[in-house]
DNA sequence: GTCTATAAGATGATAGAC
DNA sequence: GTCTATCATCTTATAGAC
């Protein structure tokens, strides 16, 4: 009520029946997803969440039970809605293809999701990427929770790659997709590096320069990897 | 003295003139370092790291001043060393080529100081790229202190691949680099994900197996970027 | 559902003895 | 240099009123 009216910030899903004062526990989720993805786990208060949610401390707990399972909302979120329209994207790229699928082609149809809403699904999607960009580099249990959330469009990924190129290795191919993952979540994360390297030539939120670039990138190194020739 | 003889873990530098008792001050940077490599600067406390290393919390603050101090402390350390032998590296493979610089024999320059140490240097350089890995994906401070750290090796190597790719744009050589960086960050954080993706096939701490593929993957990437053929 | 109040413990840091 | 003792603050989480 009086609390959150002012909450203009990224939701998800439907655009809410009753946008002006919607949920706590979409506001929640937003704000700790935009605390998490720049400070990580340890370093974002429950407290901290609730003032900027504008809600108490005790709601967050109301709503999610610990600490630990609002950040385990927050990751699951936004992951079903992409696992499940990559999956779409592939399925439909391959049924569209036949025998002519492509490294480029699997490759975008992969990204798509993504670099689509990392141009124009607003601060929360920015937000969300980056965070996933921060646990895949986190040592303890980032790695954990990426195969949990993540693998099964990995896997499909990798098949369809397979096809394009059928002498390819499983470690090849493995090994490959892992540095596809390190150049894509480092980019995800936005750290503002590349703006300062470039010396503001590159804007790391540029998500016209990034697709074209990345996929050309990574097509080049599956085929040298994997077949030894690009 | 009573503390920290059964100390055996990694030692960077000379072996210690009296190398049973050595530096608490040492002893306490190991344990920081590996402790902050897996859960993050928030995720640590200096109780927690005074008690590993057996020393009081009171002498940290008496070594380092505040637990920031003893990140950086910890953060540039290795930093140091391994930005001299990456500028001697590439410094000697340009004096040794002249004008037949390649893609290659740049990026195996620039990468043999961390891979040697990744494979041979034990657990403490172990330790460090991991953690080096999770500030370059920290959104809120990593890109600035990766900039601030290492950005003079990083314009070396630009430098140095802009010699062999003369045609290259320098947008196209900075969207390139900040790919090969996130492919090896990521590969440096040992998060065991492609031990879990693949079943067990690859090993994140692999490094025979990760040299050749980083340096074909990311040479092929940079040509077809930049080049626009692989 | 949302709040107040508060328990129960952890945290970074310092003063001062030895 | 290294320790003990301690402060002031912050932390997650819960009980219970409304």
């Amino acid at each position: 009520m009086k609390a959150r009216q002012a909450m203009t910030t990224a939701k998800v899903g439907r655009p809410a029946k009753d946008s002006r004062e919607k949920d706590a526990r979409a506001a929640i989720l937003d704000v700790a997803e935009e605390r998490f993805s720049r400070h990580g786990f340890h370093g974002v208060t429950v407290r901290e969440v609730a003032t900027t949610a504008q809600v108490n401390t005790a709601l967050i707990h109301y709503y999610f039970g610990s600490k630990k399972e609002l950040f385990d909302a927050v990751f699951m979120r936004r992951a079903e809605i992409i696992n499940a329209e990559r999956m779409e994207t592939m399925n439909a790229y391959e049924a569209g293809e036949g025998d002519g699928v492509t490294v480029e082609g699997a490759l975008e149809a992969f990204l798509r999701p993504v670099l689509t809403r990392l141009a124009d699904g607003g601060p929360g999607w920015r937000n969300y990427f980056a965070l996933v960009g921060l646990v895949n580099a986190t040592t303890a249990w980032g790695g954990e929770v990426m195969t949990r959330t993540f693998d099964p469009v990995i896997h499909r990924l990798i098949d369809l790659i397979a096809r394009a190129l059928p002498e390819a290795s499983k470690e090849d191919l493995y090994w490959s997709y892992n540095f596809l993952s390190g150049s894509l979540t480092l980019s995800l994360a936005e750290t503002g590096r590349i703006d300062r390297l470039s010396d503001g030539l590159c804007h790391s939120d540029d998500v016209e320069a990034l697709k074209p670039r990345i996929i050309a990138y990574a097509a080049a190194g599956f085929r040298q990897v994997c077949v030894g020739k690009a």
